[in-house]
DNA sequence: TGAAATGTTGGGGCG
DNA sequence: ACGCCCCAACATTTC
């Protein structure tokens, strides 16, 4: 029998659960991807992303064709070219990785209705519906979440399932190419592919005194690499969930020093966390629309464009948020602790609603993931489940002096600071003149003034969510 | 996975 | 020598 092996994020072939499956259903594996213009046109899709994306299914494929196989792509509703290519081999399964966004489910939904879709795991180590508390509801709080995931029998080295040897894929069948546009930027940092994500993975946790001992500190310094910055590979299942669980344990028992097992167990939680947003989004797929938190849904919100455009281009005159947006539209990746700077200052210091950044970081982000994505957003806003307190608002001042102490963060994405001394790389606005003219940045001319004042713009936030709240209690 | 406002303490300058 | 004041430095509370 020939089975389909529908990739969508899981552009691997080692620890690739659907891929096993449909290996061992049919003697004959068709591999196939389906472009599906609805997700093409959708305002949360960018180009840089999608570029990744392309770059990598040609990977997939020239590792396919190296076993004998080959990536057949299609373009058109999933449904109706699934159906087609079951016509034309004559496929009696169609095998994929499960995966828990609305979009995706209901697009499974509509193929599963006429065809015969089996899902297998793999997005996420413990599927979302796996961890729920005694009474049967979903977790809404990470840390006893947390608990509960770590009380199941951890993934092992023996677990990860190999690569397969030869695929034995029908010659005959038509595929379109692959698209090669748009194109990868040179200034995007993420060679595609597999390969790459576990060459970085290794990196990360193998070795002598690798970076994940000392993760627990370096994670959140914007002037060190201190992150394993493997989130593209994650969300197109280049790495599988089950290896980075592996590796972190692996290093884990390892860890020669209280420093590496804190570093290793941080990363092991921070891999938690996005297993948690993938099951916040599963089990409550309207925080897509709106805030999870009933009692904040009204909080009124300034439609500023301009504020918006500033803060999008990077032209806030906070040097840290501006740098980390600046970073964000060269290279589609930032720093987490820069996204949560820039993310409080867009609701916290502009009042501006968290979807329009939700929406920004999704056209940017070559790892934008809907639950991750989403889940952070409203953890910044105070909307969400386990979110920061409304209360909590960064002042980009001291984020910026205490995690980018030299200003070496912010001066490489901003060269128009490159020459202002360091007690004023994080507030320009405060050298005296003679100091601007010597710095050449003359503020609101070579750099913008501040685009709010910080005291002022947390009050008025304060204000605006205690008025939400009074509306709906 | 904050920061500001407010409270407390204790060392040292100074009359 | 003593009490008073100033104000870092630290702690606690509040948003």
């Amino acid at each position: 029998m020939t089975t389909l092996w529908w990739v969508r994020r899981d552009l691997r072939l080692k620890d690739n659960q659907a891929l096993s499956a449909a290996l061992a259903h049919g003697e004959r594996v068709v591999p196939v991807f389906v472009l599906d213009p609805a997700l093409l046109a959708s305002p949360y899709v960018g180009a840089k992303r999608l570029a990744f994306l392309f770059a990598g299914l040609r990977y997939l494929d020239a590792d396919l064709r190296a076993r004998g196989s080959r990536l057949i792509v299609r373009t058109g509703r999933p449904e109706e070219q699934l159906a087609a290519l079951q016509n034309e081999t004559g496929a009696d399964a169609i095998y994929a990785e499960a995966d828990y966004s609305p979009y995706a489910r209901q697009r499974d939904a509509n193929v599963a209705a006429t065809l015969p879709l089996r899902l297998a795991g793999g997005l996420t180590v413990q599927p979302p519906e796996a961890i729920r508390k005694s009474d049967g509801t979903p977790y809404t709080v990470f840390t006893p979440f947390s608990r509960q995931w770590k009380a199941l029998p951890p993934p092992q080295a023996v677990d990860l399932l190999p690569a397969p040897g030869r695929i034995r894929t029908p010659a005959e069948l038509a595929s379109q190419p692959i698209p090669d546009q748009p194109v990868l930027p040179p200034e995007v940092p993420f060679e595609p592919g597999e390969a790459e994500a576990l060459r970085r993975l290794e990196a990360f946790a193998q070795g002598t005194r690798p970076p994940i001992t000392r993760y627990a500190d370096d994670r959140n310094r914007l002037d060190v690499a201190g992150t394993a910055a493997l989130s593209p590979y994650l969300r197109f299942g280049m790495l599988s969930a089950r290896q980075a669980v592996v590796a972190a344990q692996s290093a884990h028992r390892a860890a020669a020093t209280g420093e590496a097992r804190q570093g290793t167990e941080t990363w092991l939680n921070e891999l938690i966390w996005r297993e948690f947003y993938v099951a916040i989004l599963h089990h409550f797929p309207h925080v897509r629309q709106t805030s999870f938190r009933p009692n904040l849904r009204d909080i009124p919100w300034e439609d500023d464009g301009d504020a918006f455009a500033a803060w999008c281009a990077g032209r806030t005159g906070y040097p840290v948020v501006d740098a980390a947006m600046r970073q964000l539209s060269q290279t589609g990746w930032m720093h987490n602790r820069a996204r949560m700077i820039v993310a409080s200052f867009l609701v916290k210091d502009l009042l501006i609603d968290w979807r329009w950044g939700e929406r920004w970081f999704m056209q940017h982000l070559v790892d934008g993931d809907p639950a991750a994505n989403n889940g952070g957003w409203q953890w910044t806003a105070g909307t969400g489940t386990d979110a920061a307190p409304y209360f909590r608002v960064f002042n980009p001042v001291l984020q910026g002096q205490k995690f980018d102490p030299d200003g070496a963060f912010v001066r490489q994405w901003l060269p128009e600071l490159a020459r202002v001394p360091g007690r004023y790389v994080h507030k320009p606005w405060e050298m005296p003149e003679a100091v601007q003219q010597d710095a050449q940045c003359i503020v609101g001319q070579d750099y913008p003034a501040p685009l709010v004042d910080h005291k002022w713009a947390r009050e008025r936030t304060l204000a605006a969510y205690a008025e939400a709240k009074e509306k709906t209690t």
